[in-house]
DNA sequence: GTGAAAGCGCTAACAT
DNA sequence: ATGTTAGCGCTTTCAC
């Protein structure tokens, strides 16, 4: 086993409470010259300290938990990023668990891998907790707060507007002339996916456009369901634009009417949602509606510190604005057929 | 406070230590009437388990570690996902803490929060530490490997074999008629890079090749590497294969080539090194020498295991197989000067 | 089968 | 400035 502060307390002949001051840095307890001497033995002894016990003494911790759904989406790693450096600057360590999106059991295992040690946050990053492990979350009496994911009951979130999103995505394309939009890869759940559907059908309410069933391709946000919703609508399809919900969507998109034929933007535009580094390296470079992914990080530690300070005002529920962002895949539709 | 096994005596009328026997499954040291009632009250009082006090008297956990360099290398998914997967086969759970790559503070901050608390095992994904920071994680005592990363000492380790990757490369484009051949987005350092450039060269000198040193461009092995090892060889380049070091480097080799009004693999042969999923959503779909990130994960967790069972053998180090993908990016040269 | 008691490594009063 | 003491929540002998 590792050398512990009674080790060090021994090898210099004084009290173990003496090193833990020390080595806690509670400055003006102690004299330098004692603290040089139990400096030099925990060096000498490769001490560590058993952050376990230290945990179990002072009932808090200064770890802050992430619980991300995937591994795979990709912009997990802009909000771990902005989490990281927030936290980096409050004197935070963060701890990242995997929980698969779905599986309830696999969530329930990751909360509580993070809720049964005193972590002093937690931030679920595009999760959707069933009602099992919400309850588990909230008996823990830990802060939390869910990242990039919006709900309608009252727990406490940061996240782009998704209606929003998905109205500025549509409007993006009627701005340019667009008549006959598709909205490609969207879930059936509520939150997000019927968020994003609002906002659709709201630009296009506002153009007096009457919008059809199968302009819709459901999905899950992946790559094949960008390519599986553009075989659907097919090379032939009546569709000037798409909006598609997610990066990964759009190049599924992308690459299919590439296969079919269609030329982008020539025949086709897309406007994808996300706005990661994906929209830049492909060709040709998607215009996105962007999130604000690292900033949502960011405010989900302040999150945690501010409930920690006021205790209370828990349920805020927080948007992170959004950005559009032209790049290639879309362009002015000629024949204004309404001129 | 959250309740504890004591509350929980309170409640019931037994001692703590049936409590804790209860719910540490300890089968046969209870009766099932007073575990129905204990679990009942743990229940009601919502109950969880304090794993600091645990992990302090038993001085050890079951929570795998993994310190990730980066959180944008597109593979560490990959990885994560083989060591989620073997671990929960364990009953393990998995924590990730994420360091940069080259700053050795980060990576001491990322190496303490783990080391100081009783980990059964640290996996280290593609990532070079400082001599400091190794000490520090030899002085743990706790069992660690890294993954995706070979070293010259004699360091545990599991990865691929980074010569024969580079080698395997190159070969593929010298049996295909290449004869000038490029080597793109590589980095000075030791290990992966220098390992790489050596199988480069093997495959060269095999070939009767004499290679010149501008067939080489460095990097770090970013999309951005891609793109300006593209523009260090030009338009009127000599090459007609390339091999990029890694999938992003090849997106940006790709792109920045197109630009210049080189056709891929008409022009210019691109053969990449990982074969993550980026390499079948660019178009043309890459050609790789395709590394099994998954299997590397996996292997980790076992590592971990046998080094806690057998104590010893602690520095072995294993290469998992790579495989060739040939995909869209690489062609037969059709005027071999050499018939 | 269950209770009592000790102790994991550390910090935080309370002394001095 | 430093030593003494108690105790965080749990597991684990050792009794009975």
């Amino acid at each position: 086993m590792s050398a512990t502060i009674k080790d060090i307390a021994n090898k210099v002949g004084v009290a173990p409470s003496t090193v833990s001051r020390v080595l806690s840095n509670k400055t003006k307890y102690y004299n330098s010259l004692t603290a040089e001497k139990v400096k030099k033995a925990a060096e000498e002894l490769g001490y560590k300290k058993n952050q376990a016990a230290v945990e179990l003494v002072k009932r808090e911790s200064n770890v802050i938990a992430a619980v991300v759904s995937s591994v795979k989406t990709n912009f997990a790693g802009e909000i771990i990023d902005g989490i990281q450096e927030e936290a980096l600057k409050h004197g935070y360590d963060l701890i990242v668990v995997y929980a698969g999106s779905a599986d309830s059991d696999e969530q329930k295992r990751a909360l509580l891998t993070v809720i049964e040690r005193p972590v002093m946050g937690i931030l679920l990053l595009s999760i959707a907790l069933g009602e099992d492990n919400l309850k588990l979350l909230k008996e823990s009496q830990i802060p939390y707060c869910f990242l990039s994911m919006a709900f309608d009951d009252n727990r406490p979130f940061i996240s782009s507007d998704d209606e929003e999103v998905g109205y500025k995505a549509t409007k993006l394309l009627i701005d340019k002339g667009h008549r006959k939009i598709g909205l490609a890869g969207i879930d059936k759940f509520p939150y997000t996916g019927r968020l994003r559907l609002q906002g659709y059908k709201k630009a296009l309410d506002e153009a007096g456009i009457v919008f059809q069933e199968d302009w819709i391709q459901t999905g899950d946000y992946s790559y094949l369901s960008g390519e599986k919703a553009m075989d659907q609508y097919g090379k032939d399809t009546d569709l000037t634009g798409i909006v598609a919900v997610s990066d990964m969507v759009a190049i599924g998109l992308l690459n299919k009417a590439r296969n079919l034929g269609l030329n982008v933007p020539g025949d086709l535009s897309i406007v994808s949602i996300d706005g990661t580094e994906m929209c830049r390296i492909v060709q040709p470079q998607l215009t996105s509606i962007s999130q604000n992914f690292f900033e949502m990080g960011k405010s989900g530690v302040q999150r945690i510190e501010d409930i920690k300070k006021h205790k209370k005002l828990v349920n805020l529920q927080q948007m992170i604005p959004t950005r559009i962002e032209e790049r290639q895949s879309t362009t002015q539709k000629e024949n204004l057929t309404y001129f």
